[in-house]
DNA sequence: GATTACATGTAACATGTTACATGATTAC
DNA sequence: GTAATCATGTAACATGTTACATGTAATC
């Protein structure tokens, strides 16, 4: 009896679990619009979990044909509920963050300013790509109008999480932005101080330790 | 020629290119205080990247003996230095944030209130864990004592944009539990109102659009 | 009618993780 | 001297991406 913890599988089930049927483009398209920037995934891979899914008995495919191509449907089943009210008791893996552009700035010593503005500005671009879906989707939910409305609660706590993260990015990449500029102009010592002060006053934000 | 962009590689090279010699336990090491929390890579994967290195002529490597059983260590070559600026050169990949438990809070209407309780606690616990290494490391740096105490400035950055990466989680935490926690006693109405209330709120914290 | 964007996949490949094995060192 | 932890890997496997192929609908 292997492992299986397959998270993407189980958040495409959790979607077929929202609605009765879903094709796989309306699938991808879903992936596409909210869960992207907190689970992201090729959306050639759904092609392939869902019809793994079918295999392992958690949903059904059905047919239809548009003109002469053939499209495929999916359908939850009994067990596929099962499977996935399952994954939910199982405690959730830790959060992952992955930030090339940091890498780049941890090297910056091997980078030319250029380059280390590149890369504070795809952090920025980053950011602003969320505030994007943000304003439309947070429109809509506003006016009572989204998709699904009546998950509104829950959306407004995803909402919430990433709007947070996204204004974090682009108030990081302003303040890397003027520290970065001011390196070429300042002499070691200098730049060295207003490095220790920058970690004081972000430290001063530190909660106090949780004990255990 | 192919493509060749595996960012573990380069960032393993990065830290070549810091010292003079690195043995394969002092690169995890390194990963594990540094750069986990942006770029996290299981501490196995270290020693088949940095064999991969030497294959390509990047690094070079020494044996040593610690007892009867030998130990690897790595020192980056001339080619090596030229493909990490040639890395440098190129277009950074965009940030991707994974957070599971945010899946699962996404997936609410299927969990019970524990199960929910269970995820948000995780994101605190992700928090404090960056936290708990931002204690030691700025102290160290503050204090003028760290291993790489010549790198302040950029490493000011770094525990810039990782605090505020964990402050967040944290606040986000404690406005989840809160909102979580007055879902049962509340008719739908009204916690339709207070989540449109959030979205509103959040919502207004954001920038004006920028164009194009 | 040609071009572009939408839609539906597949195959080959790259990357990454888990589980395991085992020697050395430290704590008790 | 024994257990726990540190250190050094390997092999098997799981997951995920890129590139491609091709049909359909919309646009001009």
């Amino acid at each position: 009896m292997p492992k299986r913890t397959a998270t993407t599988a189980n958040a495409i089930l959790g979607l077929l679990a929202l609605r009765d049927e879903w094709s796989t483009w309306e699938l991808t398209q879903q992936l596409r619009r909210n869960m992207r920037f907190f689970w992201p995934r090729a959306e050639s891979q759904i092609y392939g979990e869902v019809k793994a899914l079918v295999g392992r008995g958690w949903a059904r495919s059905r047919q239809t044909f548009v003109g002469r191509r053939a499209r495929t449907s999916y359908t939850i089943t009994a067990r596929g509920q099962r499977a996935l009210t399952d994954w939910l008791a199982t405690p959730p893996k830790p959060t992952a963050l992955e930030c090339e552009p940091l890498l780049r700035i941890f090297l910056a010593d091997f980078a030319t300013p250029e380059q280390l503005h590149v890369a504070i500005d795809q952090v920025r671009a980053d950011g602003d790509a969320i505030l994007d879906v943000g304003r439309v989707v947070s429109t809509e939910y506003l006016a009572g109008t989204a998709p699904f409305q009546d998950q509104v609660h829950v959306r407004a706590l995803v909402f919430d999480f990433l709007s947070s993260h996204a204004l974090m990015l682009r108030e990081w990449a302003d303040r890397a932005e003027q520290a970065i500029h001011a390196w070429p102009r300042a002499a070691p010592r200098t730049r060295e101080r207003a490095a220790k002060a920058s970690i004081a006053a972000v430290r001063a934000q530190y909660p106090e330790p949780h004990h255990m």
